[in-house]
DNA sequence: CACCGATCTGGCCGCTGTCAAGATTATTTG
DNA sequence: CAAATAATCTTGACAGCGGCCAGATCGGTG
């Protein structure tokens, strides 16, 4: 594969990016072969460095996973933001319920890294920013659906707990049994929880 | 370690009930050392077996691992029966919900190896059969609440969603910012998601 | 008693993550 | 411009892991 002609994609010594580079390529491998079966080695390989290359730049697997688990928090951020596009009221919080499903259903593998993977380190500056920015925008949405802007954590942990919820059944939990309908349409499924999200949301600030 | 006298804990030649006992050491394990700490060796040690014995068994660490998750499904529903302890109405679904949320919070690395690892066959008879008794109560406990027996898949995901999200969050999501209180009681976050939860299903047996 | 299948041991292979030392390049300093 | 320093990458080594296999040991059945 390596050219030995003065080809510009034959690598220097020194990559340029590398850091991106293996982030990037580490997303893509643990999409493919799953958490468990990810490999530093592997992505060494994938992006045409030594093996121990990536220590280097994150330290060690946990630092490259948390690396990923950050900008997949930053993904659904946007993803998020795009899928309200402006939207006020209720409909915000229906957009963005759907936005987190989507992201979710979309790339179940950094879904579930980012939320509930022991090789993350979750608390660490990177991954908290990014992680706290995407909570924000569901702050924003259901205060934009209540109404008011005084916040209620119990109505958010409510609003976040389902919308959560329903992704992580969908994604890992084909043991919805009786179900039945396993159709293409795959947030189908999800339809009625965001709806039921909504208004239990909505029916908080007008109890009756 | 080994005793070399006629001791009746000088384990023979053949363990008696090495498969069960495996699968004790491995929920343990797990338990300590996390999903990805966990190995099959270490495992066997424990056991006082050779290396390669789990594999008689288990043939796999994914089945080994299955089987710990199985197990974890059974634990499950017994936690939530006793909760419930014959209970009708609408508390049934209060008190199914806090054996569901207590559960994940007294033995959180199972709980999640339970339903969102990739290193546990989750199609597979054991746990699938395990998996579905779990649900069966939701279920029972879902139609108390409704007071009919119709069953609305569309409210029985949402109140699953509601319950699993929650206790996903209180695990591992300590990215609830801004919510502030962290003493003691663990549960009590979960407590005004719970009650969410209940209301949000009956106001849909009576809608208004 | 002899046999057979189930159970368990020990050894082997390739793979992994991490560490340390050396080679190469970029950058700053004199 | 040259020299010293820092950053980057390679090579080599090590222990631990999972999976596989041949062989030793044991329990039950003829």
């Amino acid at each position: 594969m390596t050219t030995d002609a003065p080809d510009p994609t034959a690598r220097p010594y020194h990559h340029g990016d590398l850091f991106d580079a293996l982030a990037r390529v580490a997303e893509e491998l643990v999409r493919e072969t799953g958490i468990h079966g990810f490999s530093l080695r592997e992505c060494a390989r994938r992006a045409g460095v030594a093996h121990s290359a990536p220590g280097h730049h994150f330290g060690d697997v946990t630092g490259l996973l948390t690396e990923v688990a950050a900008r997949g928090f930053e993904r659904l951020t946007l993803r998020m933001q795009q899928y309200r596009a402006g939207a006020e009221g209720p409909e915000a919080l229906e957009r963005i319920a759907r936005g987190y499903v989507d992201f979710a259903l979309e790339d179940p593998v950094v879904f579930v890294l980012m939320f509930h993977s022991d090789r993350v380190e979750r608390g660490s500056p990177r991954c908290s920013r990014a992680g706290d920015a995407a909570f924000g925008e569901l702050v924003s949405a259901v205060a934009s659906a209540k109404g008011d802007d005084t916040r209620d954590n119990d109505v958010l942990r409510f609003a976040w707990a389902a919308i959560h919820g329903i992704s992580m059944l969908l994604v890992d939990g084909p043991l919805m049994p009786a179900g039945g309908n396993r159709r293409g349409g795959s947030s189908d499924l999800a339809e009625g929880t965001i709806r039921r999200i909504v208004h239990a949301v909505m029916s908080y600030v007008e109890p009756a």
